[in-house]
RNA sequence: CGCGGGGUGGAGCAGUCUGGUAGCUCGUUGGGCUCAUAACCCAAAGGUCGGUGGUUCAAAUCCACCCCCCGCAACCA
C-alpha cells in the first residue's frame, strides 16, 4: 500500500489581495507536494481562502458590495493567482461554501455534545482587526498584538473550555517534537501555554457574517474555529462522504506564517482534542519576507505581487528565489536585484548553461543521441583519472539533498544540487571534450563519450532533483534530453547511470535566458503602477497566513489603476491654520498638543512632530490642516485634525508651508 | 527594566542549539578556455566573527554585563 502524505496551507483571509507572502507559503507547500508526489506518496493539496468575520463585513460594506460579493471577487483573485503560477493544488476551499458550514456546524456539536462548550457572560475587550479578545485591560485599551484600540463588548456567548487542555497540550509538545517546528516557535508555544490559558468565546453575536451557531442562530461561530476546521472539511469531516477523510487524515505537515502559529498549535489541537478527532503530525511555520531589510506593508507602499515577476522572469524564477534565497523558518529579504541576479548566477550560468553545452556537443558530436560511454559502461574506462566522472559526489548529493529536503532546509538542498552542476562544469573544462571532437581516433572518440554521457547524466540528476522547485524548466531540459514526461520519473529510484545510451535528444533551446538590467526597471515600474493609494494606517506585514492583512477599509478597491478622482479628493478639507499655542505632551517624546486658529474656529490637534519642533518655534506659524478628520485620542488628549507634513522614511518631519502669505482659513484644492 | 530580530572579509548571508583549522554567494584583481546563454574553469587579495569579562586544554559558538542597528508598540489622525 501506498504512503499517504497530506499538506495544507493556511487558508488566506480575503480582507488582503494576493502578493508575494501568499505566494511564498503556497509555494513551499506546493514544492513539498510535488517531491512527495514524485517519490510516491499519495498525495494531497489543500489550500483555500477565509471568508468570514467581523472584517470582512465592514470591509464589503466601506465596498459598498455584499460580503459575499467581496470575498467571491478577492477568492477568485487568489485563485486564479495560484493557477496562473501552476500550482497543483488538489482543492481550493472556501468557508462560505455550504460543504463547509455545515461541517463547522457538525464540528461544533461535537465539541458541544462532549461538554467541552458553555454558555457564559463575556464582556471585554475585543481587536475586530485581530479578531481576538484581549483580557484584563480596560476600556480603549490598545490591542496587545496589533495596538489599535479595541472596542469594548458585552456579549453573551458560548465558551469552549480551553482551560481544561493546558497540560495535555504540554505533553503533546514533549511526546510530540515534530508538532510544532522550528524549535524556537515550539518554544514560544509552550511558555504560552505555561503561563496559563483561560477559557476562549467561540461565538459572536454582534455580527452577523459567519457561520449561524446549532441551535442558536442568534450566534455566529467564533472565525478562527471556522477558519481552522477547513483542514478537516475540505476532505469531508461532517458529511455523509468521509472518503477523503478516511484517506488522508491526519494531516502530515500544515504549514502557517510565524504569526498565527498560536492558532495553529494551540487553538487548533485542543479543538481537535474536544471532538475526538486525531491531530496533524506537524505544524510548520515560516518567517516572514521582508522588502529590501523592510517589512512590506501597504502604508510603506513596498508589498511586491507575485504577477510582476512571473511577467518578467516566470514561475520558477520566483519559486527558486524564495526557496534558495530565505532560510526556511527565518525572515528572509526579498529585492528585485537580488531576485534577477540570482536568476542569472544559479539558473542562466548554471543550470541552463549546462544543460546548452552538454546538449549542444552531443549534438555537434554524437548526431543527438546519447553516446556509449568507453568500456561498455563508461563507469570504469581505462583513461586518467580526470576522465572518469567523480560518481561518488553525484550519490552522495542525491543522499543529502533528500535528507535536507526532508527537513525543509530548501536551501540547503538546492544548494547540494548545484554543487553537482559545478562539479560538471569543471569536469567539461578538465577534459576539453571540444578538444577531442577534432580527432577521430577510437580512444579520442570513446572518450568523448565517456565526458559527455556523464556530463548529461549529471545534467539528468540535477533536473530531477529540482523539479519540485523548478517545475517548468525542468520539465523543457528532461525533454531536451530525450527522457519524455518527467512527471512519470520516480525521484525515489533516481541514481547515476540511468540514461539510456542512444537516447534521442529533443530540440534544445535555452530554458533561462539571461537577464538584463532592464528587467529589474521593468518590474519596479510594474510593482509602481500597479500600487493604489495606500489605505488607511496599515502597518501589519506582508504574511502568508490567514488573518494576513487588514483594516477595514483596505480591499475598498480604488480605480483600477490606483488613481482617485477628484470627488475623492473633495472629501479631504484642507485648510490653512495659523499656531496660537503649542505645548510638549507629558510623557510623550514626539507629541506636541498645538492650538490651531482656523478663523472660524480654535482646535486643538495633537501631531507626533516634537522631534523636529520646539513648541515656540511653531507659535505663529501658518500649517496645513486637514479639518475634516475624525477626532481621535492621542495620549488622553483630543486630536481634531492633522497637521499636513512631509515624512521622510527614517527621518523627521517637515512641515508645509507657503511661500507668500495666505489668510488663515483658506481652502486648499 | 516594553516586545521581537540582528551585529561574521567590500555587499548579502550560513555557521551558534550539539565548543575543536571561519564557510557560501556576489563583487574585485590576475590567469586559463572557446563546447556553452559575454557563459565556464583556476588562482589571489580581503575577517582580531560588535565590546569587555568569565568558563574551558580549546569560544563566532556556552555564561554575565555592556554598546550599536532594524522592526513593532507605547505617542506619529
Amino acid at each position: 500500500m501506498t504512503k499517504k502524505f497530506y499538506i495544507t496551507t493556511p487558508i488566506y483571509y480575503v480582507n488582503a489581495r494576493p502578493h508575494i507572502g501568499h505566494a511564498y507559503t503556497t509555494i513551499a507547500c506546493d514544492t513539498i507536494a510535488r517531491r512527495q508526489r514524485m517519490m510516491g506518496f499519495d498525495t494531497y493539496f489543500l489550500t483555500g481562502t477565509d471568508e468570514h468575520g467581523q472584517k470582512i463585513e465592514r470591509a464589503a460594506q466601506a465596498a459598498g458590495k455584499t460580503p459575499q460579493q467581496l470575498t467571491d471577487e478577492v477568492s477568485a483573485e487568489f485563485r486564479a493567482l495560484w493557477d496562473r503560477m501552476g500550482l497543483t493544488y488538489d482543492d481550493f476551499i472556501r468557508t462560505t461554501s455550504e460543504k463547509h458550514k455545515r461541517a463547522v456546524q457538525q464540528l461544533f456539536r461535537r465539541i458541544r455534545d462532549n461538554g467541552h462548550i458553555y454558555k457564559g457572560q463575556y464582556t471585554g475587550q475585543y481587536c475586530v482587526f485581530d479578531e481576538l479578545y484581549v483580557d484584563s485591560v480596560g476600556p480603549g485599551a490598545p490591542c496587545p498584538e496589533c495596538g489599535r484600540p479595541t472596542e469594548t463588548v458585552k456579549e453573551e456567548n458560548y465558551f469552549f473550555k480551553l482551560s481544561a487542555f493546558q497540560d495535555k497540550l504540554l505533553s503533546l509538545y514533549t511526546e510530540q517534537p515534530d508538532f510544532i517546528r522550528p524549535e524556537t516557535r515550539r518554544n514560544e508555544v509552550t511558555s504560552f501555554v505555561r503561563s496559563g490559558l483561560r477559557d476562549l468565546s467561540v461565538s459572536r453575536s454582534t455580527f452577523s457574517w459567519g457561520i449561524p451557531v446549532p441551535d442558536d442562530p442568534k450566534h455566529v461561530i467564533y472565525v478562527w474555529l471556522d477558519a481552522l476546521a477547513n483542514y478537516i472539511t475540505a476532505l469531508g469531516y461532517g458529511s455523509d462522504d468521509t472518503r477523503l477523510f478516511d484517506r488522508y487524515w491526519p494531516a502530515d505537515l500544515q504549514m502557517v506564517g510565524k504569526e498565527i502559529v498560536r492558532f495553529h498549535c494551540v487553538y487548533w489541537p485542543a479543538f481537535l482534542m474536544a471532538a475526538g478527532v486525531p491531530l496533524p503530525k506537524s505544524i510548520v511555520a515560516h518567517g516572514w519576507l521582508l522588502f529590501e531589510e523592510n517589512k512590506m506593508s501597504k502604508s510603506r507602499g513596498n508589498i511586491v505581487r507575485a504577477e510582476t515577476i512571473l511577467e518578467v522572469l516566470g514561475a520558477d524564477a520566483l519559486r527558486y528565489f524564495l526557496l534558495r534565497e530565505v532560510v526556511f523558518g527565518q525572515d528572509g529579504s526579498f529585492s528585485f536585484d537580488a531576485l534577477v541576479q540570482r536568476y542569472n548566477a544559479d539558473l542562466a550560468n548554471g543550470l541552463g548553461n549546462l544543460a546548452s553545452r552538454t546538449l549542444t556537443m552531443i549534438n555537434r558530436y554524437f548526431k543527438g543521441e546519447v553516446p556509449y560511454p568507453a568500456s561498455g559502461q563508461a563507469l570504469n574506462p581505462p583513461f586518467q583519472d580526470q576522465s572518469v566522472f567523480p560518481r561518488e559526489v553525484a550519490d552522495r548529493i542525491i543522499v543529502n539533498y533528500s535528507t535536507k529536503f526532508d527537513a525543509l532546509d530548501f536551501s540547503g538542498a538546492l544548494k547540494e544540487a548545484w554543487f553537482l552542476l559545478a562539479t560538471a562544469d569543471k569536469y567539461i573544462v578538465e577534459n576539453e571534450p571540444w578538444a577531442l571532437g577534432e580527432k577521430e581516433d577510437g580512444d579520442s572518440r570513446s572518450r568523448l563519450a565517456t565526458i559527455l554521457y556523464s556530463s548529461a547524466e549529471a545534467l539528468r540528476i540535477v533536473t530531477a532533483l529540482a523539479h519540485p522547485v523548478i517545475p517548468e524548466a525542468t520539465a523543457k531540459i528532461w525533454a531536451q534530453l530525450g527522457l519524455g514526461d518527467i512527471k512519470t520519473f520516480s525521484l525515489s529510484d533516481l541514481k547515476w547511470g540511468q540514461l539510456k545510451l542512444g537516447t534521442k535528444l529533443g530540440n534544445v533551446e535555452a530554458v533561462f535566458p539571461r537577464a538584463d538590467k532592464s528587467a529589474i526597471e521593468r518590474m519596479q515600474k510594474m510593482e509602481e503602477q500597479g500600487r493604489g493609494v495606500p489605505a488607511v494606517a496599515e502597518e501589519k506585514p506582508v504574511t502568508p497566513a490567514a488573518p494576513a492583512s487588514p483594516a477595514a477599509a483596505a480591499p475598498a478597491a480604488p480605480v483600477a489603476d490606483g488613481k482617485i478622482s477628484i470627488e475623492d479628493f473633495a472629501k479631504v478639507e484642507l485648510r490653512v491654520g495659523q499656531v496660537k499655542f503649542a505645548e510638549k505632551v507629558k510623557g510623550a517624546d514626539r507629541l506636541l498638543r498645538i492650538e490651531v486658529d482656523l478663523g472660524t474656529e480654535v482646535r486643538q490637534v495633537v501631531a507626533g512632530i516634537a522631534e523636529a519642533y520646539a513648541p515656540e518655534a511653531l507659535i505663529g506659524r501658518k500649517v496645513v490642516l486637514v479639518a475634516n478628520l475624525a477626532p481621535r485620542k492621542l495620549r488622553g488628549l483630543e486630536s481634531n485634525g492633522m497637521i499636513v507634513a512631509a515624512s521622510p522614511e527614517g527621518g523627521k518631519p517637515v512641515l508645509a508651508g507657503f511661500l507668500e502669505d495666505v489668510p488663515v482659513g483658506t481652502r486648499l484644492k
